[in-house]
DNA sequence: AGTTAGCACTCTTCCGCCTAGAGTGCTAAT
DNA sequence: ATTAGCACTCTAGGCGGAAGAGTGCTAACT
């Protein structure tokens, strides 16, 4: 990959079969500016399939793009089309519309991707890297069934039902959570000084179910991923079998496998840019993948991305995804910063 | 419809359909147990096509059920499938493996619908016909910004974040507490004293914030469903146009669209079976949809179903439905009750 | 040496045509 | 009332040929 006629040639491959999405032939570049004619690019083409960067579908249609071919574009050739300053506003403002809410954002986030891009959207809420109590209260519901309510640092609400083994008086429902709020407040779970106090079966029974709830939330690396726009996979991979399409959609759908999506992707810093084959997961080898971090390093945070084809409009998308993380990261800060 | 052999030929026809998907002609039928030749069985069904009961998708093929012809088949001559005994039992102890948490039980029933029948699970939160306050409690999280956390009959936590005009010391804020909860307690929002209190600017924000919280919740008729399974939509309507398969894609993913769907379905008692074109959305028409309510009447519940094609097995679908309703009418007369 | 015109070649797509098969509807016989 | 027989209709699938798109090669050109 010397000649910068070849990267012209390569850039003008992607985008048009990104915009058109059938195979590029030599006579259609030519007439891109380029003064040169088709037999010459006809030979840059060979060459440039030689290189792994093209494949042809058969004999007798033009080019598409590898993945290697992908790559390079967004890379080295593409040029980022940022959302417009109208746009940006526009997004701006929905975002201070919304409810001052963790899961309002993401929400919000998630459709607004979904659309801007025609692709299906994930984002995650916002997790502190360590929970830490805030506040704990207990509820009386039934003689025998209380509810512990946790407050956790940066606003996140967790409940439960406990069961009882015996009936427990008013009383010392708040004298429980009075002296559990005293010696547990501002602290991770495993730093509890469950030693050095004497506790009730009662108060025995919440410190476990508290940390319990604190400890799962620590394990996972996300929270909870909103997806939206599934209904866009639909017309995009619309000459994909229904096999597959069908596959993706369970693999979207199940929380859980988006959970675990992620963290593959997101194994370096910044923003990440996953093509086609370079998926790990067979059923995803026709997708590419967009996504990002946003938050506070190290403090709290999440992840936003795209799931989309591999003929995907790079150069609107990966700005996109870089614009939504940058305003979410400003809200968490707002709000928990 | 007199003729009790006319009810046995659309009943063949119907289950016959529904298993094989392809239309079936006079022969098949003759080879079915009654002792007729196909030629009689041909004038039998040229007389169910003129009464509406069948159709044709052209001159030589076989019939089709109608819309009408799945309705007398549902509500006439459908022999119920019930789950197993074993089936029964595994769901019954799924369900008592979870954590005793509504959003997990909707989940898990959702989750075991879909499986069960190949199809699209919708199941709503459970939720009380008017909110109550229980408890209401203050967390500062920074100079400007209060948490409000209200807990509300039937296990329900919400909360919010509140941005301040001026700020607020501790004392104030768990007097403000400690002064609305005495009051509010018990309550629905509509009944809050607010003209016999005297409230400072901060208690008035408050009672503002949590009154609105609740009416929002009450105004709701259904709590946020649970969609799972959308990944069967795809294989079984997989002749439909994609585009048709989207829509119904982006009505189920939108699930204030399902909150929509839910009304229209559930105006009736008891379980409701909605066949094709009796759908009022125009992209439902080739669905089916079967839901019911479950919960403690006039108190706390919430709707329960599926979506499928109008080709559905409805002779374990509508057992499928309702079994799980009352599993999930229990769960709920167990915590709640 | 790089570029290009010309051209034969390959491959897909589309159209029309045909046939085989399925299933009907009618008629006449039982 | 039932049924055998049969002509008829319609679809699905296979085949062949023509049109079109695009390539790769060769030979000429600058």
């Amino acid at each position: 990959m010397v000649s910068e006629r070849k990267e012209r040639i390569l850039r003008i491959i992607v985008e048009e079969y990104v915009s058109k999405g059938v195979p590029v032939g030599s006579g259609t570049i030519a007439g891109r500016g380029l003064g040169v004619s088709p037999a010459t690019v006809r030979n840059e083409m060979y060459e440039l399939e030689e290189q792994g960067f093209l494949t042809q579908p058969h004999t007798s249609a033009g080019r598409i793009p590898s993945d290697k071919g992908y790559r390079h574009y967004v890379q080295a050739l593409m040029a980022a089309v940022q959302p417009s300053a109208v746009e940006q506003r526009l997004i701006c403002h929905q975002f201070h519309q919304v409810e001052r809410e963790a899961e309002e954002w993401t929400r919000l986030a998630a459709a607004i991707l979904s659309r801007m891009l025609n692709s299906v959207a994930i984002v995650t809420l916002p997790k502190p890297s360590e929970s830490r109590l805030q506040r704990l209260e207990l509820v009386s519901l039934q003689e025998l069934l209380v509810l512990l309510v946790l407050i956790l640092r940066e606003a996140k609400v967790k409940h439960q039902l406990l069961a009882l083994e015996e009936a427990v008086s008013e009383d010392e429902l708040s004298s429980c959570a009075r002296r559990l709020n005293a010696a547990y407040v501002g602290l991770m779970p495993s730093l509890f000084p469950v030693r050095s106090m004497e506790l009730t079966p009662f108060e025995e029974q919440v410190t476990k179910a508290t940390a319990q709830i604190m400890q799962a939330e620590d394990e996972e690396e996300y929270e909870e991923p909103q997806v939206d726009g599934l209904r866009h996979i639909l017309s995009q991979l619309e000459y994909a079998s229904s096999k597959k399409v069908a596959d993706i959609v369970e693999l979207l759908e199940q929380r859980s496998l988006v959970k675990m999506l992620l963290p593959q992707v997101l194994t370096g810093e910044g923003l990440q840019v996953v093509i086609g084959g370079e998926n790990r997961y067979e059923v995803m080898r026709e997708c590419s993948v967009i996504v990002t971090r946003y938050g506070i390093p190290g403090e709290v945070g999440g992840a936003i991305g795209v799931v989309g084809p591999t003929r995907m409009q790079y150069d609107r998308a990966i700005p996109a995804v870089s614009f939504l993380s940058e305003v979410m990261s400003d809200l968490v800060n707002e709000v928990y910063g």
